[in-house]
DNA sequence: TTATATTTTTAAGCTCGCTTAAATTTATAT
DNA sequence: ATATAAATTTAAGCGAGCTTAAAAATATAA
């Protein structure tokens, strides 16, 4: 295929599927900041294309075509973000604009060497599986996000929501990395904000952030 | 800028300048394979954004502007091709049409970052050297093409073009790399080849072929 | 100088990926 | 069930970057 836009469209078709697997047109055309009309059009290409299955007025499904595309997509875009911010040191909150554009450039070639070379990373900078030459990848870990705990648990944060625009410098603003622990100490009712505790300080987060932070409980 | 096609451009004329630092139309639309009514269109554009000095019929310039513009895409080409070469192992021959891919995709803070890892490599994997930041680069060394050897001479391969197409794995195939010592036993009148000496077998090279091989003479 | 060849530009048209505005279909609320 | 809202498609249009064909300018050769 080799085009820039359908490939993210693949992409965010992927990653934006509801639990039967389906998406629809208004909320594809959101998460690209484009027009419904936009992607009604492009929606014909990529069925033309044999990528997606889509009917006039339906919800949209990617053929196994367009998933084991999507999936290359995300293993280019995570393999590229542990190269940036593993090798060359750059910010985990800068790494996946570069990577949104590398993914489009580089070879499957290239990939598989960056991934030797990087000895076989399984996660992300951001905590998200890296899907292997034949699409397989760990499930993402039964994690869940911060307003789904109760207050007085504690948790270790897995893996953070790298497609929020800002969230992830604010975070890192916060003290927030992977693996950092938290503590709940207060769930505020009337906004859903949460009390967090990190390295001793409290911290206020709205249910907005929260709800992108994903943590696994300490017992 | 941020345009795959205009940095081609820009990269084309500057590899391409005459020795007054001209190049004419006609010349770019085949380095690019390109029609000549397509860069006549373009050329109009780089001149609206200030890259190149355009009139009608006459000869292009690049502004001191696309000057600086064609000298950083040259780094970034070659510091891809370094790192491709060198820590990814990619085969010389290979490097740089993923090059010319992913000098549009990545951004300086990345080129940076990618020269401090390789420890500021001063030529590519072709021989040819690397502009620094601020656009400085060395001088290429004063090389000649092996046609321009005297029989009985020997010499040392310093560069090697890496814009002709199947030229590398070619000459690959034949033994040549750079620093390797090559021998002319014979120039042939009738066709212009020559017959040289690498590794103790002697091969006829076409003089298509030994102009675009550059060299340093051995005393 | 004049004829011929080559280069360059202009003109018209194509696809791609987007836009806004209007029409149509589907979903939601009363 | 009906009115209203929201989602989706259609229609028309735009710029980018190409194409081929024709016209105009420049270069080369006789
Ligand atoms: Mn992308
Ligand atoms: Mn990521
Ligand atoms: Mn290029
Ligand atoms: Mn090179």
């Amino acid at each position: 295929m080799n085009n820039i836009s359908q490939e993210d469209y693949l992409t965010a078709i992927y990653r934006n599927l509801d639990d039967s697997g389906e998406i629809k047109p208004n909320l594809l055309a959101s998460k690209l900041e484009i027009s419904n009309a936009a992607v009604t059009d492009m929606l014909r290409k990529l069925s033309r294309d044999g990528f997606v299955d889509y009917q006039k007025y339906k919800s949209i499904k990617l053929t196994s075509e367009g998933e084991s595309y999507a999936k290359n997509m995300l293993r280019r875009h995570r393999i590229w973000e542990v190269f940036l911010h593993q090798t060359l040191g750059m910010p985990w909150d800068k790494v996946h604009d570069e990577a949104e554009k590398l993914e489009h450039s580089s070879s499957d070639e290239i990939i598989n060497l960056l991934e030797e070379f990087l000895d076989y990373p399984e996660v992300d900078p951001h905590g998200y599986p890296i899907p292997d030459k034949n699409g397989k990848m760990k499930k993402n870990k039964a994690v869940m996000a911060i307003t789904e705990l109760s207050e007085n648990e504690s948790a270790k944060v897995i893996r953070v929501n790298d497609d929020v625009k800002n969230l992830l410098s604010y975070i890192t603003k916060i003290g927030i990395t992977l693996g950092k622990e938290i503590f709940i100490k207060d769930k505020l009712e009337y906004d859903g904000s949460v009390l967090i505790v990190i390295d001793k300080k409290e911290i206020n987060v709205s249910s907005k952030i929260a709800s992108n932070i994903f943590v696994e409980k300490i017992k």
